[in-house]
DNA sequence: GTGAAAGCGCTAACAG
DNA sequence: CTGTTAGCGCTTTCAC
């Protein structure tokens, strides 16, 4: 390359011997333009390798045509990065991974659903997708690396600032991800609490005789709190001997409540809050010598990999992640749209995976 | 909001009574600026809820501030997508998953884990991360949706059209990711060929007496073709009796060939090019009553998910698509600082996950 | 159908 | 330390 700099309109223009407005009409709105200009401008475009400078048109367009997306950080530990190896050969690392925990430690798989739905929604609308997952996303950050850049920003419950939520409002437009409605703002999520209503409801049908212990999440998570009223929805109106004992959304927890439980009583089915705490309570059965599912049968809450690859595979519910994204996107882009429109909340249907834990099919 | 459109620099100078200049240093290089103007304008800033426009800074400082990241499409049937629910709750569905089917339509870590690492060293360095993934991403979709709004472009190989490389290089900085040294452009990949060689020594240190089947992949893929040479620097400078068996990366072939191969003989070691068709030969062991690791132990290599719940767990080779993703980043940014350097092709070393299709720990 | 010209909001010399 | 000014590359009226 003999000239550095990358070439702009007017080079093209000049190239092709027409004004900058025709290179611009040419590119934006080509039917404006007579047949045999339009050829010899592109035939320019192509020769001198133009490329349109997004900032620019940003500028002149008031759009980025870029889309935000924020999730919750990552936590890369960069001191584990390998050192690139030489000629020879290099430091290949050794890994005793009897237990399975090697594998991956990058577990949490929902944020990367959300990305793959968004950047698909968005894509297919003619948006860039940007994607910001800092550990410690702080207002300063969104605000500057952030809000200028894009035209409308979606983002993972409590992940932004709430104050920033406000200063945005009526500027760019936000939807709140998995969350509570925000002030005004846009919203999608997963209907946590119809999606256990019904899980529970199928429970009721094929549990053996007995009474029913659900494993509650932390009194202080919004998504424990739905699941609870959704089971407490599927509970009411049967005639159900029930009882619930306070978890915390962990394995440990789901195995000690359980043990602790069962030295009392039996319970012909567990319903727990979340996946972690139900194969807390499946190995807790288990040493206690209770058949799942004949004796007792098991439902989580999530749809965590290791659900599949529990004994028995653990039935649960998983949420549309993909869909979120996608949505998210779609009201986004609503709201683009027109500005003035009504805040929405979205919620989504979840899945029931039905699995071994739980019985026969329906 | 009575005025609709966002505060500028000139509404920010005028509320703080100094120039627009000052405004701008004050974001950009606070330390010019005189104390007490510093916090009259910061303090306008925040009346105002003034945000920075990135396209106006990009377009006046040559800069967009962002990279880009573009990984193989998703294909998101966007046919399944779910209704939102209304008050009453909605149509939850039930999936009989007693085969695991349901649990996650999009299996493919590989691209998510490198949007990880790249997204961390992005933003670390002060960038922010433009994710595109087409499921065909034309030449001209590169060109008008991503080059012209991205400071430098990380790609997974073989998605980019190789005419753009050249068009794209001496322009837009760009780094291949898992494929071979560009015309020219920087790349970094696992080291494939470091990593099956050292898991090869190590199974020959650790299999019982007898033959080693080599399970090969598809002749046309690159990374068959180094794990092969791998492959063959282990067993080159060693007595080792062994053959390979032509497969296609897939399950059915490593069952298929594995189950005709031990009609003639059982080995003592099966090395699989990839987990697929390690699971593959592991169920045509078993079928075939060969027990492993004890008569033949067996290696795949990707780390997929699979093969940490494989009965016996898969010893594989995983590569560092974190550390990939980080990597591609930081050459991004050391060509961004340093446009004349030499181009560069990073290796970086693979873990080996030894588990119990491998026999004993060394 | 095409061109001239006026910004879009910001940065970075260059003066003062 | 602060202000003035000239663009950055593109889109878009508004004339012709």
């Amino acid at each position: 390359m003999l000239d550095d700099r990358s070439p702009t309109v007017y080079d093209v223009a000049r190239h092709a011997e027409v004004s900058i407005a025709t290179v611009s009409r040419v590119l934006r709105h080509p039917d404006k333009v007579s047949e045999t200009t339009r050829r010899r401008v592109l035939a320019s475009v192509e020769e001198l390798g133009y490329v349109p400078n997004a900032s620019a048109r940003g500028l002149a367009g008031r759009r980025t045509g870029v889309l935000g997306l924020l999730i919750p950080g990552h936590d890369i530990p960069t001191t584990s990065l390998r050192e690139p190896v030489g000629e020879e050969g290099g430091t290949v690392a050794f890994l005793d991974d009897r237990d399975g925990r090697q594998a991956d430690p990058y577990r949490n798989r929902y944020f990367e659903q959300l990305v793959r739905g968004a950047e698909a929604a968005a894509w297919k609308a003619g948006y860039a997708l940007l994607v910001a997952a800092g550990t410690s996303v702080s207002r300063d950050v969104v605000v500057h690396d952030l809000a200028g850049r894009v035209d409308g920003l979606a983002a993972v419950a409590r992940t932004v600032p709430e104050d920033l939520l406000l200063r945005s409002a009526g500027r760019t437009p936000l939807v709140t991800i998995a969350g509570e409605a925000g002030a005004g703002s846009d919203a999608v999520r997963a209907d946590n609490r119809g999606g256990m209503a019904a899980l529970v409801r199928h429970v009721l049908a094929v549990k053996p005789r007995g009474p029913v212990l659900y494993l509650a999440g932390p009194p202080d998570s919004p998504d424990a709190a739905a699941r609870e009223a959704g089971f407490r929805d599927a509970v009411a109106d049967r005639d159900v001997v029930w009882s619930a004992l306070l978890g915390d959304f962990t394995w440990r927890a789901g195995h000690d409540v359980m043990a602790a439980h069962l030295a009392r009583e039996v319970p012909a089915a567990v319903v727990a809050a979340n996946d972690q705490s139900a194969l807390g309570a499946l190995a807790a059965l288990r040493e206690s010598g209770v058949e799942v599912p004949g004796t007792c049968v098991v439902t989580g809450f999530d749809g965590i990999d290791e659900s599949r690859y529990a004994t028995p595979t653990l039935t649960t519910v998983r949420q549309p992640m993909v869909d979120l994204g996608i949505r998210a996107i779609e009201l986004l882009l609503r709201r683009l749209a027109d500005p003035g429109a009504d805040a929405c909340e979205l919620r989504l249907p979840v899945d029931v995976l039905l699995r071994q834990s739980c019985g026969p099919l329906p």
